[in-house]
RNA sequence: UCCCCUGUAGCUCAGUCGGUAGAGCAGUAGACUGUUAAUCUAUUGGUCGCAAGUUCGAGUCUUGCCGGGGGAGCCA
């Protein structure tokens, strides 16, 4: 007999004679002659209800089995006759594989989510997490379809990089030397004595990687795990977390951020049409609202305005914000939320910000003030994407590096890019988990990702 | 890294003015012929985060340390 997922039963058109299935025990319903056991095994969020009787010949061990004990059950699959469900399992056979002791974690109530973070190694085992994994997955899949029915390549860009600096944030350094007898000369470790021969790191970011293939193949994707060792300690940050860089040639600011709104919408939709569901608790249980709120999004235009623009509305709006609002400085988090949940109430893209204030190989504008950068922001979440146009002119570029304190000898490489058929192109970066995040409405990063790392924390 | 809040039973939490520890769930024992977070009866369970201080007396007040959360910065 071939062992079926519980989706399917569940699914089935009509009652059959035979059935196998196999899952863990959710809670369970004792009456005198007969216990209700409801069996998850992940395939969705629903349990099926089993129903053991006293005459199966293994009852009295039935009998004591608790949540979070792991069975095997043949038997009919019926018309229920109770309400609450239309099928369940008249059990005919209960093979068990392991008990849960008492003590198991997770019990039949409502637990916290600082509690749950915890015991990361047996919370998928719960409703919230079931939802929130599967609905992940589907996300990722999504991406990969997105772009590969756009033509885009896939570019399984370095994890160990060893560019001396990205300037995307503080690195986590890779190395092989013996840390506790280390040898140094002139006051700094020999990294000529190292793996790589040369200091290296985990990549805080694949976009300049992905620059080179865009040359090469003009739209290309990464889609890999990126590394940053700051201090953040905010429901938005990890230390280790998925990011999304599509990179596309012949193609401006413009292109960038049709892109960035198409890809977004194609997630959000793919979402609530294959994991409605999961969808459905999150609206019920975390964010009551939020599938309206996505189709809104899905059916409405991003609200696109230069940074100019935003700040002027800023000034204007007659809000008491605690940073004051001025040309030139960063948009902080309160005038970001500003103007995406309570100007707009929907998607912001921001675009053309002061120079000073964005990385060196955005494209500089003909005002020679702002560059060509963008941010999208969306309610709730702050800041999903970040990206920019390219700059594309050799000699600008290397001057827009020598203002930002780099060497470009560093970057021979990525400097080539302009000196051989240089080309105007653009690309973005999506945080994964912040996109996980806007779609489920969960509160915080580290409930989005299997086993979280942040500052002093990477347990499991 | 900075600011604020918080730490009491396995979990979720209450604990008044400083007077010696409490509920629900889970567990345990039993009842119940269809339950849906099943219900009903009884019941076990505590180094009140750690350390020091004030006091006749500290879960409660003070200080330090540790853990957790929220906000800020860095960004995705």
């Amino acid at each position: 007999m071939e062992r079926q997922l519980i989706k399917y039963l569940l699914a089935s058109a009509q009652p059959a004679d035979k059935v196998l299935l196999k899952g863990w025990i959710r809670t369970k319903r004792d009456s005198k002659e007969f216990s209700f056991l409801e069996i998850n095994d992940g395939s969705c969020m629903s349990n099926i209800q089993v129903l053991a009787e006293r005459s199966l010949s293994n009852y009295e061990e039935i009998e004591k089995l608790k949540t979070g004990s792991s069975i095997s059950v043949k038997g009919r699959l019926v018309e229920s006759p109770a309400q609450g469900q239309r099928f369940e399992i008249k059990a005919e056979e209960v093979e068990i594989y392991g008990p849960a002791p008492e003590d198991y974690p997770l019990q039949k109530k409502r637990h916290s989510m600082e509690f749950l973070r915890e015991i990361a190694h047996l919370r998928p085992r719960t409703n919230t997490f079931g939802a929130v994994f599967r609905v992940r997955n589907k996300l990722s899949f999504a991406v990969h379809e997105f772009f590969q029915k756009n033509d885009f390549l896939h570019v399984h860009s370095p994890i160990i990089t060893a560019s001396d600096c990205e300037g995307a944030g503080e690195m986590f350094q890779v190395t092989t030397l013996d840390l506790k007898n280390i040898r140094v000369s002139e006051g700094r470790p020999d990294f000529t004595d190292d793996f790589f021969g040369r200091q290296a790191n985990l990549t805080v970011s694949g976009q300049l990687e992905a620059e080179l293939f865009a040359t090469a193949f003009d739209r290309v994707y990464t889609f890999g795990p990126t590394f940053r060792a700051e201090n953040s300690n905010t429901s938005r940050h990890l230390a280790e977390f998925w990011m999304i860089e599509p990179e596309i040639a012949f193609a401006g600011l413009q292109e960038n951020m049709r892109l960035a709104e198409d890809f977004l919408k194609y997630i959000f939709r793919y979402c609530l049409e294959n994991c409605s569901e999961d969808m459905k608790f999150f609206n019920d249980r975390i964010q009551p609202g939020i599938i309206d709120n996505l189709e809104a999004i899905i059916s409405s235009e991003f609200e696109a305005l230069s940074y100019t623009e935003a700040v002027s509305i800023l000034m204007q709006s007659g809000e008491k914000f605690e940073y004051p609002v001025k040309w030139g400085a960063d948009l902080q988090s309160e005038h970001e939320r500003y103007l995406t949940e309570k100007k707009f109430g929907k998607p912001v893209i921001v675009t053309d910000y002061p120079k000073e204030i964005k990385a060196f190989y955005m494209r500089l504008n003909e005002d020679n003030k702002t560059v060509r950068a963008m941010d999208v922001l969306v309610p709730g979440v702050g800041e999903i994407i970040g990206g920019s146009e390219r700059e594309y002119r050799y000699e600008v570029l290397v001057s827009r590096m020598k203002e930002s304190g780099l060497n470009p000898e560093d970057y021979w490489w990525y400097l080539d890019t302009r000196k051989y058929g240089t080309v105007p192109h653009a690309g973005f970066g999506l945080g994964f988990e912040r996109a996980v995040q806007f779609i489920t409405g969960m509160q915080n990063i580290r409930d989005v990702i299997p086993f979280p790392r942040t500052p002093k924390n990477a347990a499991f």
